[in-house]
DNA sequence: AAAGCGGTACTTTTT
DNA sequence: GTACCGCTTT
């Protein structure tokens, strides 16, 4: 074997070779942690430790692929697959589900994705009467998120006195109520939401010594990437399996750290010193990736925040150029002028388009730019947004099998028993919901004899439940004996998916048909793909399919279409953590975007986003572009916007601007061209043409949002585009403060607080 | 019970 | 601007 150690620079040989105790490897942007990280795994199994007993969790499923393939180049492809290696969702999933009866599930439990974990809770506050815009099922669900990644139970989570009080007095006091009969609900369908994987495996490990013990002797090295990124549930089973042999590696850093709105925890980094006294720590500064320029422009940027961990990152490449700012008059030309910058950039053959990325901060930025690069001709592919497996027709398909795999899995049974309609309607379904709770029992279990349960239908009802009933029992008994292909064709054909999306030919539903078919060619590549280590006579089952499937919420099922390889990449810039391109575009760099107006509130929440420009930044190899655009569509509404205040953050010898100059004056001429091109989208700009206070120089100053604080009633107020009026009502608090204004030309109007930006007048 | 209409809320980021 | 909800009509 070649001693691929050589590829590596001190710190990092360092970093590979402290194979034994606690290691801490703090690694910034570019300074090849992948790298690290492989060859550390790489150099275990060359020492001749048993790939069986090494643990590495990875954060998204691309990093643990990416990671693996990279394993089985430099030790063989047997080697690798016998990694522990995943996300610390799939790989706990798989734990719980082997020690399942230990924790009182089956160990065929179905994972509900935030989709499935809203309409449960959207059920859950509908039964309780209670008020679905203040208990919003986003929020609600991102509360309870919350609480169980810092391990507070339901119980407990009802008996603190602080939680109790917060919520009382954000006026939701009874989601402590809603936390409780939603773990019941997700408990009697046999079912667990993605922070339940985690959390039950923290009860698994607690309760059961013996369990512990098992893994602690199992994983005898355990490595962790992205460690800035863990919440305090994922940090706590990484220490209690680790506590045993103490072979441990963390790999993260403190700048890049991008999800404490999801519960992530920085401290978990700086906790690592005190946990492992005898630890061990490692520096990689140096970064391979990006030019001077970039390296630089990004350190000018986080030097801004305050809470950080000393580091220099400095790199050997060439200077590059520097970075260019543009400014666009609106979304749309912002969009065809990175079009426009990547089709140049084309010409000289030196890159080709998947050199290029184009990363925001939202992923509705979108639309505007694949409108663009269509126009231009230019290949692009979007990573995430609503991925294909959260489609409605894909997840009414996997409803059916979920189903006939787990049947007390309430959300899918609810999903698809009037999908295709089947003349049962809501008045049964609530009948059936009803005697399903009461007795404590599911609803599959109700629907089969309605009777028994004292629940009143008509004979053609039942005959309908009946044969839904009926229909789903058939599909159980093909589920074993057949691969997912033919069975998935089966119930595609038998469900009347496919006979409802022939029925018309509307472009919705062609597309929806097309996504069906390729939904059945993925499970066809599944199902004859090779088995993994049993024989290879073994069936490829649709429950396998679908384990492999529930934890991918980010990707399309794999393509091999070769045309499919040379496209722009278009994502947020969350999700382009962890890669690189050697020309990166920031759109939509504008304050209330990038920085979002969701997080000017806090420092803590502004230095995240500082963070995640810093990520943004540090994607790309040669070339970074910014924009932004003066104006924007957003919620329907047409908006002005400012550039954001990142862009004054970098240090002004490494920034250059194209085109205007983002200190003069504000010059609205192009106002006017707008206006002659009487495109539809522009319709609210005569609008505002057509609003007396909108026309003025500098519009756009002094409109701020505001809190229900600080508005009275009978104040005066002004709206960008419905212009002057006064404040009738005030209600709600929070995010769903509301204001009912009537406006001398507009009428009464009702303004979301969170959204609308007004300027007192008096 | 199903389909069609109009009003409302919504858009931060993801396993 | 769209997706979803609830109301109305058939």
């Amino acid at each position: 074997m070649t001693d691929f150690l050589a590829d590596l620079n001190e710190p990092q040989q360092k970093a590979v070779k402290a194979v034994d105790g606690a290691v801490l490897v703090i690694a910034g942007a570019g300074s090849g942690k992948t790298r690290v990280l492989t060859y550390r795994i790489a150099h275990l199994l060359n020492l001749g430790i048993d790939p069986f007993n090494i643990l590495a969790l990875t954060f998204t499923n691309k990093a643990a692929k990416e990671m693996k393939d990279r394993i089985a180049q430099l030790v063989g492809g047997s080697k690798a697959k016998s990694l522990w290696m995943g996300t610390f969702h799939s790989v706990f999933a798989k734990i719980l589900r082997f020690e399942a009866e230990k924790i009182e599930y089956p160990s065929n439990f179905t994972i509900y994705d935030a989709d499935d974990s809203k309409r449960l809770l959207k059920n859950i506050i509908k039964e309780q009467n209670l008020d679905d815009k203040i208990y919003n099922a986003g929020a609600v669900l991102s509360r309870i998120s919350n609480a169980k990644n810092n391990l507070i139970s339901a119980p407990e989570y009802n008996e603190d006195f602080e939680i109790q009080t917060y919520d009382a007095q954000s006026r939701k006091p009874k989601l402590g109520m809603i936390y409780s009969i939603y773990q019941q609900r997700l408990k009697k369908a046999a079912a667990m939401d993605f922070d339940d994987l985690l959390f039950n495996t923290n009860i698994l490990l607690r309760d059961h010594a013996d369990v512990l013990y098992k893994y602690q002797n199992k994983f005898k090295y355990i490595l962790v990437d992205e460690y800035q990124d863990t919440n305090f549930s994922q940090y706590l089973i990484v220490k209690k399996l680790a506590a045993n042999n103490e072979n441990i590696c963390v790999v993260g850093d403190d700048a890049q750290s991008i999800y404490a709105f999801r519960g992530a925890n920085i401290q978990n980094i700086l906790n690592f010193k005190s946990d492992y006294p005898e630890h061990k720590i490692f520096k990689l500064e140096q970064n391979y990736r990006s030019t001077k320029n970039i390296v630089n422009a990004a350190n000018s940027v986080i030097a801004n925040n305050k809470d950080q961990i000393k580091k220099v990152v400095w790199t050997d490449n060439e200077s590059g150029e520097k970075i260019q700012l543009f400014k666009a008059s609106s979304e749309s030309e912002e969009a065809a002028l990175i079009g426009s910058r990547i089709f140049e950039l084309k010409k000289n053959n030196e890159f080709s388009d998947k050199d290029f990325a184009i990363l925001y901060r939202t992923n509705y930025q979108s639309r505007a730019l694949e409108e663009a690069l269509r126009k231009l001709n230019i290949p692009y592919k979007i990573y995430g947004g609503v991925s294909f497996y959260q489609r409605k027709e894909i997840k009414d398909l996997l409803a059916y099998f979920r189903l006939v795999l787990n049947p007390s899995d309430e959300t899918s049974f609810l999903r698809i028993i009037n999908f295709p309609a089947r003349g049962i309607g809501n008045t049964t379904l609530d009948r059936l919901v009803v005697a399903a709770n009461e007795n404590n029992s599911s609803i599959w279990e109700v629907a089969q004899k309605p009777a028994a349960f004292n629940v009143q239908l008509n004979s053609g009802i039942i005959n309908r439940l009946n044969e839904f009933v009926l229909m789903i029992k058939s599909f159980k008994a093909r589920a074993n004996n057949h691969n997912a292909f033919e069975f998935g064709k089966m119930v595609a054909y038998q469900s009347g998916i496919i006979k409802f999306y022939n029925e018309d030919e509307s472009p919705e539903s062609v597309t929806r048909r097309e996504n069906i078919e390729e939904l059945i060619s993925a499970l066809k590549d599944f199902s004859e793909a090779p088995g993994d280590v049993e024989g290879e006579n073994a069936l490829r089952t649709i429950d396998v399919f679908l384990e492999e499937i529930s934890l991918l919420t980010d990707s399309e099922p794999e393509k091999t279409d070769r045309d499919d390889v040379n496209r722009v990449s278009l994502m947020t810039m969350h999700a382009a953590k962890g890669l690189e391109f050697p020309v990166v575009f920031l759109a939509g760099m504008e304050e209330n975007l990038f920085p979002s107006h969701m997080s000017l509130q806090s420092r803590t929440e502004l230095e995240e986003e500082r963070r995640l420009f810093y990520v943004a930044l540090t994607r790309g190899m040669k070339k970074v572009f910014l924009s932004y655009a003066e104006t924007r569509f957003r919620f329907g509404e047409f908006n002005f916007c400012e550039h954001s205040r990142f862009i004054d953050e970098i240090d002004e010898q490494f920034i250059n601007v194209i085109s205007g100059n983002i200190n003069k004056p504000k010059d609205n001429s192009w106002l006017k061209e707008s206006f002659s091109e009487s495109r539809k989208q522009f319709k609210p700009i005569n609008k505002i043409s057509s609003a007396p206070s909108a026309t003025q120089e500098d519009s756009d100053a002094g409109f701020v949002l505001l809190t229900a604080a600080q508005l009275r009633i009978d104040m005066v107020v002004q709206h960008q585009r419905f212009g002057i009026g006064k404040i009738k009502t005030i209600e709600g608090a929070g995010e769903n403060a509301k204001a009912s204004v009537v406006f001398n030309n507009f009428g009464q109007k009702q303004l979301l607080l969170k959204y609308a930006k007004l300027k007192i007048l008096s």
